[in-house]
DNA sequence: CTTAGTTAGATGCATACTACACATAAGGCA
DNA sequence: TGCCTTATGTGTAGTATGCATCTAACTAAG
């Protein structure tokens, strides 16, 4: 038997399948808290809880367009760090159907977050709280610029918890922290994002020495400008060859 | 509109889907050597080449269940350390049809993998090569007991980087070591697992204390036998708390 | 023009961790 | 009994980190 009579032979609708989706973590800081980008279901099921971005699968579109795409057209954005977190089988995730769906993060700059708000009027930002450090993982929490518990639809809040982990995890031996930064940026900024993420405090000398020791850093000459004091320089990320 | 109302309406035919499937890397140690389970194809496509065991995603099966029944059904074994790797979704994967594959990352005991061996004849062992180090990433190659390069079906070879690459990542602040391990183990079986995985030499006594001190070792008060050297004190592995 | 206030950036020191060399312990075996 | 081999323990040096403190650079107030 040949490939091509193998393939004429095989059946593709042999077996019922599940549906495929992206759901995306949108996350950024807004006036140095970490914050998520989500959306007020209208409609059943889970009418009035909150939701992450998302969208099907075309069929012939790759799990990363498809990621894209949701962060184009419920976003209104494109070029942000994005990566693939987890893929979330559970049963009975979506009382519609059978919906598998593969959860990505994307973090933001600051200015793409402010961005986003505009494009997209209908999301919302959250500001997140992570009861647990480290390791542990565990529940998260969304917040509403008031401070009340936003209650998220079907298992956005374990895609939530995981992206916090994936994220904790990563940011101080990967380069993640600076997808949340402009390009230009201060040694304090840098330091305000890891301590977002983590929800510790960090001792400026040894991070500052920590960082600039990485390689990872690159002075551009420039200073800060608008402060009353004195202004810091400002780095640019790049990636140690 | 209820949320039953919605439910009715709702038709879950509208948009041809990606197959779904699980793609499993069986990994294990033997005669100290880091080594993949892979089937040889005896069919198209890619017939001649090696895969990764795998299957399909049934409509009412999670993805962790679909893991375990390749695992049992094309390895006989079970109880084995298993974690979800990564999602692959290009579109030409697999020149059948779309697939889109849940990559799981199996670790096994030296026993299990030679029970794996027993059970399903048509598992090959073969040996891991992996030509870079640390967080690099990139190629890695499977070799049959002479040493030979075994060709691999579709994005395999990809899948099997990324396993090694996140067990390599994974293996020295998680406690993924020990599953390649039996229940009763000496620090050098240990750290000769350590040695596999990262393809190093570690410093025997630093190893030690590291380990020990960890807090996830607990003695046995046994001892190795069957050398002709001081026996080794066996230890056990303890989640700590 | 001077000084207070504020944050950036640098330095010194104590502590913890790790690599590495080397010493000692405990088995089998001739 | 002594030798060989590997397990296990100890000491030391170099490195990274936490923390206190010092100096620099800027604005604004007077």
């Amino acid at each position: 038997m040949t490939e091509s009579e193998f393939l004429a032979e095989y059946d593709p609708a042999a077996y019922e399948r599940p549906a495929l989706a992206v759901d995306l973590v949108l996350l950024g800081l807004r006036e140095g808290r970490l914050t998520a980008l989500l959306l007020k279901r209208e409609q059943h099921p889970h009418a009035g809880r909150w939701a992450l971005p998302g969208g099907f699968v075309g069929i012939d579109q790759t799990l990363d367009a498809a990621a894209i795409q949701v962060l184009h057209e419920k976003a209104g954005i494109a070029g942000v760090h994005l990566e693939q977190l987890y893929t979330f089988g559970a049963l009975a995730r979506d009382p519609r159907m059978r919906i598998v769906s593969v959860a990505y993060l994307a973090l933001l700059p600051e200015a793409a977050l402010a961005e986003a708000l505009e494009r997209a009027p209908s999301l919302v930002a959250a500001r997140i709280e992570v009861p647990w450090s480290g390791e542990a993982g565990g529940d998260v929490a969304a917040l509403s610029p008031k401070g009340e518990v936003l209650p998220l639809a079907f298992d956005h809040a374990d895609i939530l918890a995981m992206a916090m982990l994936r994220l904790r995890g990563k940011l101080d031996y990967s380069d993640v922290g600076f997808a949340l930064l402009p390009e230009h940026f201060t040694l304090r900024q840098l330091q305000d994002v890891h301590e977002a993420v983590l929800g510790t405090t960090l001792n400026k000398p040894a991070f500052r020495r920590r960082m600039l020791d990485r390689g990872w850093l690159a002075p551009t000459g420039l200073r800060e400008a608008g402060t009353s004091f004195r202004p810091a320089e400002l780095y640019r990320f790049q990636p140690s060859r």
